[in-house]
DNA sequence: GTGAAAGCGCTAACAC
DNA sequence: GTGTTAGCGCTTTCAC
């Protein structure tokens, strides 16, 4: 730092590889007490300038860098917490994350993370290892599999955000959108168009964000006195292979329907694949609209229509509530919007 | 475990919020030494059949959990490495994540995520707290600004790991794709449909993979004895603002070029985007080829012809490497491979 | 104002 | 076989 570039050589004071410097060493160099040293490294309690001084010169010579893990060990915590999602490929999963690392960081906080591939043995594994970490708190998409593994966390002490989905069973803080509301507007807005025979692709009914959309997108029904086709209405997986399946079956149901509802961004690239696969021209022959903004959206023609969630907020606050160790009942429900492209239209008349 | 289900209350081993049992507690419920606890727990060392059953049955009454903490500080080292991407919301870096995350669980070892948005100054700071987190291991997208802070930390006896690009002036293993093949097929594939005016939209020459992949396009060039028009070279940061900009000025170039080829997804989705924007048509007008294998490649019409780069493999092996502590000569590099599609056809008869 | 010392949870060496 | 103990790097209390 004094000389400005690299220069080879000030003195003996090079760092040796895999020998770290620990605070005694800072402390032998400067001729002072360890406790002298960690006070200075930290700012509390009184040391003379001169001392100061040298204490701090030392630890720019020696390239000293304090030990989380000796803190840690002091007091009993980390500034770690873990952030568990189900697919970090996933451009969702992605911004959420975006998120939680911006505002981690501004925290003064690291995170670990884990990819669960919606694999509940997985979600085990990565919260126990995330208590063996001693983490502050934990940021994930829960699923209701690992209910008891979560409830032994908080009762351990780990602050806990849940994001999207909820366990109702658990006082947890969470960060979600308004789920009902989004799968309504986009089916309110289909109803508006003309359509009756609307296709619904969700995801799976054990999460409470995958009953909520089909609840809006059902209750957009009854509302507008419309009777859904149970034929029309297909939960499934994440997966792509899976997605593609079920959306293929929607389509291929005794009637094709005139519009689709796709309830996520795996589900609607699986969606648009297969309407693209049967050679389904939109919106000509089919409507087709969807939860979350991708970057794709407005890359296919014509572009889609969409609700979108403000992923990369929401991870934001999960962090800040993490961190906070904030209670159930500061979650933060968002609500979404509805970006109206060029993906539907009338259906035909005849259909 | 032993009744099966949440039961409310065995006895007074209910573990208490924000009290972690130690190894000493399960040495005195047990009856026996912290010693023997340790030896249970870590399989190392003898100990009777009759104390493992007694130890065992006081680790899962209490719910103990060995502090990774307690055990990183005696044993001088964490299971922690440190993954360092530009952006974990785009794909590619999500991809390549899934990959190291992957493997990370497989070798017992957990990940500690930075996304420096290309920021140096961002990338410093995470140099600066895995190593104070005594990582065992880094991966990184490194960039040339922190060529010091690196090399610090390979002195210090870190395991380090680039990916993408390197820096020629450290010896350090990495992984990569073959960046100049890539991108030379992809402009070949141009040539020989006939293309003279092939926009170019690279990444910025300050990496390596900038280089070597303009190189290609270049040699490519060379080797069919077409000159290239430097007007049509255009360099641009990952940002969407600014490659969308770029994109634009390649378009409009003095005469329009025939094809163009972007040299990852971003500068792939700005050069579509800009494609769209001046309203034309792929093949007829402009032919349109990229780096990465990104989901909506085949999602937008007509589906986008693409040099695939292995990510998520790449990702596996970088793990792999960092936990070995590999050497330079180590490195591992990947084909990459032509993937055609529809985009890019003849140029017009007159062009 | 500063040094010495205890103790955080764990492992490993050593004594029994 | 098993208990005891030292010590990993740090913070903090308590004498001086």
């Amino acid at each position: 730092m004094t000389a400005g570039g690299p220069g080879p050589a000030d003195d003996a004071a090079e760092p040796v590889a895999g020998k770290q410097p620990t605070i005694k060493t800072i402390a032998a160099l400067a001729g002072v007490g360890v406790g002298t040293v960690s006070r200075v490294l930290s700012g509390r309690g009184y040391v003379s300038p001169d001392t100061r001084v040298k204490v701090e010169s030392a630890v720019r010579d020696l390239r000293y860098r304090p030990s989380a893990i000796g803190r840690g060990l002091k007091e009993q915590r980390t500034k770690n917490i873990g952030l568990l999602v189900a697919d970090v490929s996933n451009s969702y999963y992605g911004d959420f994350a975006k998120g939680v690392l911006a505002e981690a960081r501004h925290l003064d906080r690291h995170v670990v993370v884990g990819s669960s591939d919606d694999d509940p043995g997985a979600e085990r594994e990565y919260i126990e290892l995330f208590l063996e970490q001693r983490v502050e708190g934990i940021i994930a998409f829960p699923s209701r599999e690992n209910l008891a593994a979560w409830r032994e966390a908080q009762e351990m002490g780990v602050h806990l955000v849940f994001a999207d989905r909820v366990l109702e069973e658990l006082s947890v803080p969470s960060v979600t959108v308004d789920n009902h509301d989004g799968a309504y507007a986009l089916t309110e807005y289909l109803i508006a168009l003309g359509h009756r025979r609307i296709g619904y692709l969700g995801g799976p009914r054990e999460t409470t964000s995958g009953r909520e959309r089909e609840q809006g997108y059902r209750d957009a029904h009854g509302d507008a006195g419309i009777e859904v086709d149970e034929e029309l209405v297909v939960p499934s997986h994440f997966t792509r292979r899976n997605a593609f399946a079920n959306a293929l079956r929607i389509l291929g149901a005794g009637r094709l329907p005139t519009a689709l509802v796709a309830s996520n961004n795996i589900l609607g690239e699986a969606a648009l694949g297969a309407v693209r696969h049967l050679d389904l021209t939109i919106p000509d022959d089919i409507s087709l609209v969807m939860f979350d903004d991708v970057p794709w959206a407005t890359l296919v023609s014509p572009p889609i229509t969409v609700v979108t969630q403000p992923a990369r907020r929401l991870g934001r606050e999960a962090a800040r509530l993490v961190v906070r160790g904030a209670e159930f009942t500061s979650s933060v429900l968002v609500r979404t919007e509805l970006v109206v492209r060029s993906s539907a239209a009338p259906p035909r008349a005849g259909d």
